[in-house]
DNA sequence: TATGGATCCATA
DNA sequence: TATGGATCCATA
C-alpha cells in the first residue's frame, strides 16, 4: 500500500528530531508498504467492481504483523497509560517506560477516527503518548471499500479543532493510504457479517 | 423523559446568566419533558423485555416537533455557521444573528457523539454557537435500546480533553436523560433496517 | 458488561 | 456524492 498524504495536525517541542521517532515512523512506513491483496502478492490491487464492494477488516494484518515483529506492543495494550484510562490503542512501540508512540488503524466508521483521535489526544495531554499516528484510507479509496469507513477527507475540516489543544510536547500525525493499482482479476476483499450486514 | 445529570464540561464568560441561554435552555428542558412513548401517552414507558430490544429512532421526535414550535430551526440547518462548514445540528436558537445555540439529540452510535462534540467546539471555537448542547442516554437505559449507543459513561473520560479546549466565550454542556418508568406492557420502540439489522 | 469496530440506511 | 445515523459483531 502506498502513502499518499501525511498532515502533522499537531507538533510541538521537535518530536520528529528524536531517535524514537525516526525508528518508529520507520516501522509504520515500512508496516504500510507491507500491507498487500491478496495477502502474500507484494502489492496492494483492489478490485473496483461494484459500489464499497471490499470488506475492510483483513486490510491492516500484515501492519500489525510487521510491527509485531519490530517489537512493538499490538493489541491488548495496557489499559493505562499514564493514568488515561482508555480502551486499546492498535500497537505501541516504546524505548523507555516514559516515551510511547501510538498506533491506530482507521477503518471503522469516520465518526471512530473522531473517538480516536480524542484518546489520542487524551493520552497526548497526560504524557502518556510523545506521538500518535492515525491511518485513515484516502478518497479515491472510499467508493471501493465499506462505506462510511473513515477517511481523510471528512477529518480534514476538524484539523482545526484539534490544533487547538495544547498539547506541550507531542505530535498528532494523520497518513492518508491508498492501493497500490486497481484489478479487475483479484477478489473482492471478504465482508464481515457485523453491522447491519445480511447474515 | 427526564433528565438524570447536567455536566457543563465548559464554561466560560458567564453565558448561563443571558436571557437568550435562558429561554433556549427552558425550551431545552420542556423538549426533553415532552418525548413520551408510546407516543401521545405523555409520559415515557419503556419496555424491558430482551437485551437492545428497543430500536432509537421514534425517540426524539415529541422534543424536535416542540422545540420547532417554540421557534427552533429544525434539521436542514445553514451548513455554514461563521465559517464552520458542518452537517446539521438537530436543530438551532438565534435570538440575533449572531448568537446562536445547538442542540444534538444523540442516538447514533457512541462514536458519533465524539464528532457531535468535535462539531460543536468548532462552531463554539469560530463563534458560531454560544452554547452547544448534547443529550444522551442515561446508564440505566442502554441495555434496554439499540447496542451502542451513544451514553454518558462513555463520554465521562473524554471531558478532561474536551475542556482543554480554549473557547473565550461558550458553553458546553451534555445532559443524560431517561425513561420515566418500565413497562412490559408497552410496545417495544420499532427499528429501522439500517446498521447490520436483518432485512 | 465493556469497548473498538464493521456494516448498510436515509436523505439531501 | 456527501453526511449524520442506526444497527449488530467480536472479543476481552
Amino acid at each position: 500500500m502506498k502513502i499518499v498524504e501525511v498532515v502533522d495536525v499537531i507538533e510541538s517541542s521537535d518530536i520528529t528530531g528524536s531517535s524514537l521517532w525516526k525508528r518508529g515512523w520507520k516501522d509504520i512506513e515500512d508496516s504500510i508498504h507491507a500491507i498487500d491483496w491478496p495477502h502474500g502478492s507484494g502489492t496492494f490491487s483492489l478490485n473496483p467492481e461494484g459500489k464499497h464492494a471490499n470488506g475492510v477488516k483483513p486490510i491492516k494484518e500484515p501492519a500489525l504483523n510487521l510491527l509485531k515483529d519490530r517489537g512493538w506492543k499490538v493489541e491488548s495494550l495496557p489499559s493505562e497509560l499514564s493514568g488515561v484510562k482508555m480502551g486499546n490503542l492498535d500497537a505501541l512501540y516504546s524505548s523507555s517506560e516514559i516515551e510511547n508512540i501510538g498506533f491506530e488503524w482507521e477503518t471503522g466508521n469516520i465518526s471512530s477516527s473522531h473517538r480516536a483521535i480524542n484518546k489520542m489526544l487524551h493520552a497526548l495531554l497526560k504524557g502518556g503518548l510523545i506521538a500518535g499516528v492515525l491511518v485513515v484510507p484516502s478518497q479515491a479509496m472510499r467508493r471501493y471499500i465499506t462505506d462510511r469507513v473513515g477517511n481523510i477527507t471528512e477529518l480534514r475540516e476538524y484539523f482545526y479543532v484539534w490544533s487547538q489543544v495544547s498539547i506541550r510536547k507531542g505530535l498528532l500525525r494523520i497518513v492518508a493510504v491508498e492501493y497500490d493499482q486497481l484489478d479487475r482479476s483479484v477478489p473482492l476483499i471478504p465482508k464481515g457479517t457485523d453491522g447491519r450486514a445480511r447474515r
